[in-house]
RNA sequence: UCUUUCUUAGCUCAGUUGGUUAGAGCAUCUGACUGUUAAUCAGAGGGUCCUAGGUUCAAGUCCUAGAGAAAGAGCCA
């Protein structure tokens, strides 16, 4: 008999109503009386458990009772209307194959962990509900983003994850070395000789997608990266990890207005997309999770979001009379505590703030007339904070070489990012989505170590 | 990296101004139970109080150092 999976079970129960049934699947609970019993079982196929009822009619009725959370087991039974009030249909079992007990010392056990806990024991996290919520929903967000950019045509490039440009001092690099480490080769300086190295010169991972797709965007008119993303930085907080992704749009003869337009519509489509097919995982982030969680993803796909530029900000947060613990004044980057004022106490839902000092971002973006700010954007939301950096380019080759002399660049490294504003140059714009903080973001779950399935902070590669 | 807090049973936690044999719930084991929903009820077993030093008649509790964790900050996505 061929197997049956959980979900479809529940999606065509009238078309498996009293119809015999077969599924192989983990027990998640089991409660056991003298006669009969009640077992709870997932297959991984959907949130819902399928409740299974077994009594001592079954010749192996004694060995079922001693299953626990994390067996094996295999059920021939008959899908049946429920006597319970919990659910509407559950099996009656025929019979229980049991493939495998779980040891008694499985720590993950019928109660509430806490997440701390699970993190120490990361492999076993997706039997749980919280990461079972997570990870579908992790998934389901991956695949809408595919989703919305494929079908307006943008073409997906894999950047290269080596690379030896030290793109936008977007942070610390990890060095990729086949050097031994043991004995380094050094040049007459007594300084490391990379040319020993495998690539003929130092390498590292990226931090960054965006210098490398954007000669695509200049054949294919509208791209995106999706991948992994690499920083070194020792950051201690519930929003940074070392190894992350990140989704990075760049599109043609477009400005910062397109781009924010773009942004806005996308998490906008990924949250509906998460609403409507995740509704038990959403429904279990919003019980258990965070209470407001779903009037508050609702109204953002209902809402316009807020634009004000980087200026107007700082007017607000003066005439706020809030006392900061760091001092607001132009010219300085917004703060952790501004941000998270403006997009929570203000304005309650996703700011763009727009057209920061050019001193505090990166080179490559559009230089305003006032030669002070820049075209860039950042798309703040609350309880998360920074979710989208993005900027228009610079297409003007002059200025981008005047910015690149005044940072002090080695322009020699770059000639080929200014060869595309030399052969043929247009305005252009693109943004960068912390994909873990989108998670957060929809999930609700207030730490990036409990959204990435192996997460890579400082001291912790342990799986 | 900085600041603060935390570390007690398999898990979640309580443990008062330092004072006899360190407690509870869940889990486990034994038993009861004919519709349970983290089932319920009765009983039992289970401890290097993070580690190393110190103060004291006496330390889970106070002090010092170390390890690990969390929250906040910086850096950013």
């Amino acid at each position: 008999m061929k197997k049956i999976l959980i979900k479809t079970l529940f999606e065509k129960s009238e078309e498996f109503f009293e119809k015999k049934i077969f599924i192989s699947a983990w027990v998640r609970t089991i409660r056991s009386s003298k006669k009969f019993g009640f077992i709870e079982l997932n297959d991984g196929s959907c949130f819902k458990n399928i409740q299974i009822v077994y009594d001592n009619s079954l010749d192996n009725f004694e060995k079922i009772t001693k299953l626990s959370l994390g067996s094996s087991i295999s059920v021939h039974g008959e899908l049946v209307k429920s006597m319970g009030k919990g659910q509407s249909v559950e099996v009656h079992a025929k019979n229980v194959e049991i493939i495998s007990y779980s040891s008694l010392e499985n720590p993950i056990q019928k109660k509430r962990h806490s997440l701390e806990y699970l993190r120490t024991i990361a492999y076993l996290r997706p039997r749980t509900n919280t990461f079972k919520a997570v990870f579908r929903v992790r998934s389901l967000i991956a695949y809408a983003i595919h989703k919305f950019f494929q079908d307006r045509n943008f073409v997906y490039v894999h950047t290269p994850i080596i690379t030896s440009t030290d793109a936008e001092g977007a942070g610390q690099m990890f060095k990729v070395s086949t050097l031994d480490l043991g004995n380094v080769p050094k040049d007459e300086n007594k300084n490391v000789d990379f040319s020993k190295e495998l690539f003929g010169k130092a390498t590292f991972l990226t931090v960054s997608g965006q210098l490398a797709v954007e000669p695509f965007c200049m054949g294919f008119g509208n791209v995106y990266t999706f991948g992994p993303t690499f920083r070194a930085e020792n950051s201690n907080t519930q929003r940074h990890a070392n190894e992350f992704w990140m989704i990075e749009p760049e599109i043609s003869f477009a400005d910062l207005e397109d781009d924010m337009e773009l942004a806005e519509d996308m998490l906008k489509y990924i949250i509906n997309y998460v609403l409507e097919n995740a509704p038990d995982e959403m429904d279990f982030f919003n019980r258990f999770i965070d209470r407001t969680l779903l009037k508050r993803l609702q109204n953002v796909t209902k809402s316009k979001f807020v634009k004000i530029t980087y200026t107007r900000a700082i007017e607000i947060l003066e005439k706020s009379n809030k006392r900061f613990e760091f001092p607001v004044k132009w010219g300085n980057d917004l703060q952790t505590e501004h941000e998270r004022f403006l997009t929570e106490k203000i304005y309650k839902k996703p700011v763009f703030v727009t057209d920061y000092p050019k001193d505090i971002k990166a080179f490559y973006m559009k230089n305003n007339p006032d030669n002070k700010t820049v075209r860039a954007m950042d798309l703040l939301v609350p309880e998360v904070g920074e979710i989208i950096g993005g900027s228009q380019r610079e297409e003007n080759l002059e200025v981008l070489i005047e910015r690149m002399k005044e940072l002090n660049m080695p322009i020699e490294e770059y000639s080929w990012y200014l060869d595309l504003r030399r052969f043929g140059t247009f305005k252009h714009a693109g943004f960068g989505l912390g994909f873990e903080r989108a998670v957060m973001y929809i999930t609700g779950m207030k730490n990036i170590r409990d959204v990435l399935p192996y997460p890579r902070t400082p001291n912790n590669a342990m799986f």
